[in-house]
DNA sequence: TTGAAAGCGGTACCAT
DNA sequence: ATGGTACCGCTTTCAA
């Protein structure tokens, strides 16, 4: 194979490209010039073919070589050279920071990596927790992506926005409560989801409404503007909110039962569906009576609620779907010009069961 | 300076790699090479600058000018180039497929990302559903990972195997069910639990044991074991077993409720504990006592038993640490040589509560 | 202490 | 219809 002839030396960085002297599976590693030498041809050949190259004719026999070659030695191409010469990719990234959100949201995400695949992206996620936001950037950044999609809890910044275009990504999408400068923002304004349960509850008759607010780290995200929509309602309505700090464990649960009566609380919006069943349960066990002493809302609309007795009263939540929202990064990518726009992602509707 | 004859000096450079004409942030993208420019320097110099390469001695003022000229660059380095050089890549790749797969699991699967990245790993997940065994072997070989590790029910096929190994893969690591021909296998013994859930099932003197088995796609990996488990538990006493294919959802449930008496089943191990609430709600609405007339038992001892009225009985699963899962990774690509060894990676142990 | 230059694996011009 | 070849951005000898 004649390599280059620069290893030999004894240095423990990886003399050429086998460092332990032996390939795992016997060969080592075949390139399109390989697959030019078997066949006979030179590697713009290998390249014309193996991609199918419409502005250039090769014969049909040369094609059948060509493609027998790269068959019987496994030829994969390289992704990194090819992108090197591109100078783009295909490449989107999606962070992730995994913290614990619900079905809802890993259905969407799923949807969104199926749409852009048949869009002809490569989809890749990037785990990115405990990085801050420009060092995340820069992480990604490194992988030049053609795009980023940034959904739910992972801190976008507009410096970050800025060093991830200076590093050539066509489009950063940012999906969350909020805009971020810079990025077409695709917001989900869940301060609605608090709305729409905070009315019911007026509604109902509830005058000093409880907000259930998760402990878990990372959750804040989501759970603040949920506090806030149950607020805009209450104060049309001139009931008071407290919020209700709350682990999602039995222990935390019981012991706010347990004061639940000095709080004087006679309806409770439980952030989801999943603290609504800690929650009831843990009232039930106190002797707190659901609906008629305290009304309980959940959100999300899970099978669970349909479960529990009494059963549970939900915000259902439609999320925009993930095709749509992979068309909306095909299109940021082939037009980079137009200027970021601000989508509304959701919709959402009180769903009244048993609980309240 | 006057380096080679290719560029302009102050052009806007919006030749070459900028499709639109005109990019997005301004400038365009910079490289190592213009680092270089600003400081003054060769790109040989700014290499060893930004790698803090010991074997070479550089002097400070000369750094400190190559850290403010890539600084004010916002230089990114280009990992595809990088590692086209190197020959290498620090990438992990965890495909993943993205069937409904419980808290436990994403718990495991978060650790084992934040162990890999201390170790210096650039951990990438690749969405791979509908994808088939070699097909995807060939999308992830692409990216020319150092190592590929599979989680769950992602196929991995012993070509696909062979053919990331020729890609330069140091390392493939399946964790699963049951080992996979060429790689370090993490095998999850699935049948514990259901050994488990049956013995204590046999021992209650239940003689006729359903096992629900979930409808989804793609949960056959994680369902079929347990059922042996099962069957395995129950062969020994003389009982018998029926599964009860199941999907998640109200009316199926309700359906399979309602034919409960002919199946004659006075125990049911229902796969997991969100199914066993499904289950048993369905049981209670139809008249089935639980315990009295049927015993249900779950698995995965989530938060959710606890809640539910008779308790539930569960399976506890303990997972190997992500820790360690990373720490079996960098060993395995460190050595590449030690023949792939078959790990265990689970424990379990019956959690009897009221509904058994 | 620094610089020039040879590639890594592909792609796409420009000849032939 | 093919082949030769100059790059893409980065690392790493080897020379100065």
């Amino acid at each position: 194979m004649s390599q280059s002839p620069k290893q030999q030396s004894t240095g423990p960085s990886s003399a050429g490209r086998q460092p332990a002297g032996q390939s795992p599976a016997g060969r080592s590693v075949p390139t399109s010039a390989d697959v030019a030498r078997l066949a006979g041809v030179s590697r713009a050949t290998v390249s014309y073919v193996l991609n199918n190259t419409a502005a250039v004719r090769i014969s049909e026999p040369t094609r059948r070589r060509v493609r027998e070659a790269a068959e019987e030695l496994g030829y994969v191409p390289h992704a990194a050279a090819r992108s090197l010469r591109a100078g783009h990719s295909r490449m989107v990234l999606m962070p992730t920071a995994h913290v614990p959100i619900g079905p809802l949201y890993s259905r969407f995400f799923n949807e969104l990596q199926w749409a852009l695949r048949r869009l002809d992206y490569t989809v890749v996620q990037y785990g990115s927790v405990g990085l801050d936001g420009d060092a995340a950037a820069r992480a990604w950044a490194e992988l030049r992506p053609v795009a980023v999609v940034s959904l739910g809890p992972v801190e976008v910044t507009p410096s970050g926005v800025d060093l991830l275009k200076r590093a050539g990504a066509r489009a950063v999408i940012t999906v969350g409560p909020q805009r971020v400068e810079g990025t077409h923002s695709v917001v989900m304004d869940l301060t609605r989801v608090g709305r729409d349960a905070g009315e019911h509850l007026v509604a109902r008759g509830c005058r000093a409404i409880g907000v259930v607010m998760p402990e878990e780290p990372g959750l804040e995200m989501f759970s603040v503007p949920r506090l806030e929509g149950v607020r805009a309602a209450a104060a049309e309505a001139g009931a008071t909110v407290v919020p209700l700090p709350l682990a999602y464990e039995e222990e935390p649960a019981a012991a706010l039962a347990g004061r639940w009566r000095e709080l004087g609380l006679d309806g409770v919006f439980a952030y989801n569906d999943e603290y609504a069943m800690l929650l009831m349960r843990a009232l039930q066990d106190a002797g707190i009576a659901v609906p008629d002493d305290t009304a309980v809302v959940g959100s999300d609309d899970l099978l669970l609620g349909r479960l529990l007795r009494p059963r549970l009263s939900t915000v259902h939540i439609d999320m925009i779907g993930g095709r749509a929202l992979a068309e909306l990064v095909d299109r940021a990518v082939r037009e980079p010009g137009t200027r970021p726009e601000r989508h509304e992602l959701l919709d959402s509707r009180m769903v009244v069961r048993e609980s309240s």
